[in-house]
DNA sequence: CATACAATTATAAATTTGTCAAATCAGAAA
DNA sequence: TTTCTGATTTGACAAATTTATAATTGTATG
């Protein structure tokens, strides 16, 4: 996965996940065991709703996992998160330290939209949005190489759930070409 | 220094101060080497005035520290802070999980809004928020005791610089009884 | 002491967050 | 299928955050 998401934004979110009251109440809960939401709704005596909220939060920034069992959606802690030290945290790469040009901040601003830890969260409505985060996307295909449908959903797959969409809005904004059931990345 | 801070909020405020991407920017571009205001309000093409805000917002957190350089307010990092973990930073003390009856939570709030850092940012002026601050600020003297003005000063100093102001609360409050040029806390 | 420079504070506007209630969703169980 | 239970989404609204401009404060220099 390439240039996708901005690492300014993303170390933002993660810190900012952790700036609220309610949210480190949260962690230092689930870290005691893994619990589902009512289950912190009642201690915290906050809306399920709320709770909601505040978890996806943690979850987005990469600090919580959720998994399945039965009725319920536990969250856990990811473990490997804890380790780090400030120091290494705060850490910015030194290309990421001058905001860049305008047209690159803009760039970084809709992918940053529609990215959330690598995954499209949206495919964008509006055509230059979604032209932006298509290009970002077809970075993951070999030009001049072919693939099936097969294989494309498959790279897809990755970044969002509706491959069919992406799969014609590549060919739609002109990133990729159909011919024969094959499918190939046009050289930019 | 006893139960001033909620360290909750405390550790809220400093995610919190981290998770903007600017302030993570002032941060990283201070930790390669001091800058003040200005400097970096160039560097980051915002107000001067913008770039003051973010620095108290990283400065109240305690993740820098400033000194004065001439006409310059030259602001570093605290290193002390660096080396620590998530899993250090993200700890609530057992006792702060459970939010506490509505009577202390209103004195939390007076408290975490009066005090940063264990410093009182400013005296409040309505008499209930002040008497709840120097409630809090008595603690650190032992009852029964005789301490002379210059002793009760410097106690006071560590809060803030206007000593003649609290010192005087003190009494009126009834905290602190004055005779004969000594001061004594009264037991509660 | 007046002027210049930097920093902070005050004010105001725009934006984002946090919260709840109501509606919708999704998985299990009857 | 219908129903139950917890989870998430949506809309609304209050509270907070971010940012800019203008005014003020504080140092230092001629």
């Amino acid at each position: 996965m390439s240039n996708i998401e901005s690492g300014l934004e993303e170390r933002a979110r993660l810190f900012k996940a952790l700036g609220h009251p309610v949210r480190l109440l949260i962690v230092n809960l689930i870290r005691t065991k893994p619990r589902h939401g009512e289950e912190l709704a009642t201690i915290l005596n906050l809306q399920a709703a709320t709770v909601s909220y505040h978890l996806s939060a943690l979850a987005e920034a990469g600090l919580l996992q959720a998994h399945k069992d039965q009725y319920y959606q536990v969250y856990s802690l990811v473990e490997a998160m804890l380790g780090q030290t400030l120091s290494e945290l705060i850490h910015v790469p030194q290309s990421e330290k001058t905001p860049g040009v305008a047209e690159d901040a803009y760039r970084s601003k809709v992918l940053n939209t529609f990215f959330r830890r690598g995954r499209l969260i949206q495919i964008p409505a509006q055509l230059k949005k979604r032209q932006i985060v298509l290009e970002s996307i077809v970075q993951e295909f070999e030009p001049e190489r072919d693939y099936s449908e097969q294989q494309v959903n498959q790279v897809l797959l990755e970044f969002h759930d509706d491959v069919a969409s992406l799969r014609r809005g590549m060919i739609d904004v002109g990133l990729m070409t159909r011919g024969g059931g094959m499918y190939r990345r046009k050289m930019s």
